[in-house]
DNA sequence: TGTACATCAGTGAACGCGCGTTCACTGATGTAC
DNA sequence: TGTACATCAGTGAACGCGCGTTCACTGATGTAC
């Protein structure tokens, strides 16, 4: 016991590790996780190896989550997280929208999946997985899709969450049948259709206005 | 030997079983494979459960099939021509597309994987499968959009085929989502959603026609 | 008609392997006195 | 300063289990003669 003043309190001890180190592994396991699930699936990468991928044994997952379920969970709501700061980095308003978009629906992102959208990697897993990573999968998608809508419709975002949601839809389905399409012509063509779809689809959640068709 | 009329050809010998038996086990094997894949995802599917789902035992798979990546393209095949017949046992035209569109995107489909759409169950899954696999959805998914493209536009189908393809993304996206989210209000309005904007997108396919949208 | 043999769809046990999870242990770093 | 002990992130072997696949066998049904 010591006798100047009590029990350190948890801050004043003195740590063996960097007070943020254990904190750090844990966010280097849930971003390799997000690229190898994004990669080969939920049920096709293992503890083991997901382990390996953040440079650790898998004896040590179990010190860092309660189980694989509840690391999809997390790794889901990382990755929607992610997509949130990519957007919110871009130009403010409808621009950034329209350049996430091109983005989201580009070549480059169709053949990159590690590094690219959780939900057009994972959505029909993220269907058939556990309570808790759906609702971690709602709350983050929702997020991000208020996030759109403010861009949109400053004046009351909720009102465009519905439509907002119906973009996404749109250019989810077309990235995986882009990726699924053995002839790459053809899933070209169908990025850009989606282009043109997502963007009439976009104008859905926009404040009505004068009606302006004719104009050139 | 026989001497009398030389060696009995495969049609005339005398078979032990039915000369379709075999082939219908393996159709039953292939169908019940469908609901079972759909529903529990193609790395959650084992080739026992699947031959239990059939009647038989997993020593028996080998007789019908290569190996499992053999039955699962052998499966994308069949769901995507039983999509293709659903859709022909439809009126003609433009109405059969209408309405298969709103039993795509209704609350019975969504809630109802087994026996639903093999595109939103699995496609993510189908994008990370074999060459075999996605070649066997790549032309089951263009025949079915030949399908609809015929009814749209029966003088140039092929014009339409990207843009219908288009169509098939947007509510491929949509019934993903609105399986995904929690929240069934939610993914009620996202299914109404879909249907407006995958309308929008039928029109995209539609040959050009006097514009007539001041029409009431 | 009787007997030996052929055919073949399907059985069920076994193969090696990776799965998710558990746990006794290590070793680096700290405190107590 | 020296020694005993505490902490704890991470190791690595092991658990039982289901995976995809193989294979010797069964048993119902046929033919040969």
């Amino acid at each position: 016991m010591r006798k100047d003043g009590g029990p350190p309190s948890r801050e004043e001890r003195a740590v063996r590790y960097d007070k943020e180190h254990k904190q750090a592994t844990r966010q280097r396991i849930i971003s390799s996780a997000g690229r190898r699930l994004k990669s080969d699936g939920i049920d096709g990468s293992g503890v083991a190896t997901l382990m390996a991928d953040a440079g650790l044994t898998n004896g040590a997952f179990y010190a860092h989550f309660e189980s694989k379920d509840d690391l999809v969970a997390t790794v889901v709501a990382d990755q929607l997280r992610l997509q949130r700061e990519r957007l919110g980095a871009l130009p403010p308003g409808r621009a950034g929208v329209d350049q996430f978009l091109r983005w989201y629906l580009s070549v480059e992102h169709r053949e990159d999946r590690e590094d690219g959208c959780p939900s057009a990697a994972l959505l029909d897993e993220i269907v058939r997985g556990s309570d808790a990573t759906r609702r971690a999968y709602t709350d983050g998608v929702l997020a991000m899709a208020d996030d759109v809508a403010a861009r949109l419709v400053p004046d009351d975002p909720r009102s465009a969450r519905t439509a907002v949601l119906g973009v996404f839809a749109t250019v989810i389905g077309t990235l995986q049948l882009a990726r699924a399409l053995t002839d790459r012509k053809l899933a070209d063509k169908v990025l850009e259709q989606g282009i043109l779809n997502a963007v009439a689809a976009l104008s859905a959640a926009e404040p009505r206005r004068r009606p302006d068709r004719k104009r050139r």
